[in-house]
DNA sequence: TTTATTTCGGATAATTTTATCCTATTTATA
DNA sequence: TATAAATAGGATAAAATTATCCGAAATAAA
């Protein structure tokens, strides 16, 4: 469904959230440890999400990285996604055709159809408080 | 969603089906071709369709894969998937996690149950035979 | 201003996926 | 039985993804 990467920076955001709310900066490190995922490749991940104004970095002593607490409702899963892996996963053809859409419809397309609908309005409703309320709950879990 | 190989092994498996019905016999070079698609890569994923018994394959003169004409109905598309990308698609954790179900959800389980639901019963409920009509009557396509 | 801390970013490596090539094996037919 | 036509399968190669390492740049505080 998702890559590795983008399945890293899901769970990343949701973790920072987690802790903007709580006025504090994570690192790469304390990331990595909580969410279950290799520390360098991890803070990779974050730059891409620095880059797409998703969280923001601060460099030096004291410094991690952080949400700003008024933005966590207004960030939507999709957003991530879309910062990662791209779009393909909703917009893109099931069986890989350049061009597939209702006049030029692979043979899965109308079946497809809903289901990538569900999941394209799932990932643009669906917010990082959400995620991070559930998790900080005890109701879900980063790890196995 | 899929993997290049599932991708490929869905449309063969297509192509092979309309050509069953006409009693011809296809090889992976007129596969590869229709479906738009390398003709090795192609055949080593055909060789597990033949494995998973969802393709039959004639070797020598005059070979070339099949599927039993009286199966073509009762092959769904799970079988194909199952078969070359396993079932972690809409058996796995959304966010990768080893273990992940109601009673240890990942952050997005409850989001992804539906769409990982209604996924598997599109997959089981479609038929080689349906997708191999749309074709023949041109409303979709291989090919971009 | 120096130092310690922290992210940034380039280089590289390991692994997985995708793809190719070549030979062995099988089989229908002449 | 010999031959031509096919699939089977092993060995590689190429490309993409995942992962690691290290020095540069930035920044807060002493």
């Amino acid at each position: 469904m998702f890559s590795k990467a983008c399945e890293y920076g899901i769970k990343a955001a949701i973790f920072i959230a987690i802790n903007s709310y709580e006025n504090r900066r994570v690192s790469p490190k304390a990331i990595a440890q909580e969410i279950n995922s290799p520390q360098a490749f991890t803070a990779k991940i974050l730059q891409e999400l620095v880059r797409n104004n998703i969280v923001n970095s601060v460099k030096g002593a004291y410094g991690g990285f952080e949400i700003e607490q008024t933005n966590i409702k207004n960030i939507k899963l999709s957003q991530i996604v879309k910062a990662i892996d791209g779009d393909k996963i909703y917009n893109g053809c099931g069986l890989g055709l350049e061009k597939c859409d209702e006049t030029h419809p692979c043979p899965v397309h109308d079946k497809f159809k809903d289901i990538r609908d569900n999941l394209k309005y799932m990932l643009e409703h669906t917010s990082l408080d959400e995620l991070a309320m559930s998790i900080q709950a005890g109701e879900s879990f980063f790890k196995t």
